[in-house]
DNA sequence: GCGCTGATTCGACAACTGTCTATGTTGACC
DNA sequence: GGTCAACATAGACAGTTGTCGAATCAGCGC
């Protein structure tokens, strides 16, 4: 394989989303495709996560550090636990930033979920 | 069915969608807000149950009978199990006929699902 | 260097989940 | 009624998950 000039192109504007899965609806996912789709929504699937995902998703400037977050209920050392849940599951990066560490969502990776379900939903018969 | 005068109106256009939670990005989810979003989002966070979904949904007809989506490598009972709880989480309803039970997706929470997340991707900063 | 604060990692443990086999229930057909 | 097929439920069990306290790591200011 070397053809130097018809290397594979990635979308470069900001819509391109992650290449996961087709829509719900379009046909049976396979064993693969299933699994990388259970693998995000499963990172979405707890509570304590919505709450976390939800804080940085809604913080001004998109991005927010652990300490502004941390008040859901459980201890710091959980917090870290399911953030970490999070960023495994390409939903949050983060980022280090002096004492601080400021945790982002992924667009690409929601956007992909979301075109999941709504391609799904209009094409509900 | 039989009182046809008295029944709560149920918005009949086809874009309702169950009131469940605003997009993720908007403010921080409450408790119950989260809890909601956590018990649909955990429905699907399973392959099983996604290939399991997704062969209702991409069905002809927009159904499908058990005998003809129970090919996903476990056994019946688990199949019955994890249409239970894709039923329980309001993403599945299911109908006997006959000898057959048949299972249809429910557009309105996958509608909402999908909300929850396209409104965030787009305005992911 | 030293202590302080913010955040992650570690180890343990109870609770939950997914899977199976065995059994029960429901309807169709003879 | 008896039998068969489709599906659900019950019980058991291993693996995973969420949680905590304790310990550790990473910067900052003195």
């Amino acid at each position: 394989m070397s053809n130097p000039q018809s290397l594979p192109l990635i979308e470069p504007d900001s819509d391109a989303v992650v290449p996961c899965c087709p829509p719900l609806t379009e046909r049976p996912f396979t064993v693969d495709e299933a699994e990388t789709a259970a693998r995000m929504f499963k990172a979405l699937g707890d509570p304590v996560r919505v709450r976390l995902f939800s804080a940085v998703a809604s913080h001004p400037g998109g991005e927010a550090c652990v300490c502004d977050i941390s008040d859901v209920g459980v201890s710091q050392p959980t917090v870290s636990h399911h953030l970490k849940k999070l960023k495994e599951a390409g939903l949050l990066t983060s980022e280090r930033r002096g004492t601080w560490v400021y945790y982002r969502v992924e667009p690409s990776v929601l956007a992909a979920m979301g075109r999941l379900l709504t391609a799904s939903a209009s094409a509900g018969a």
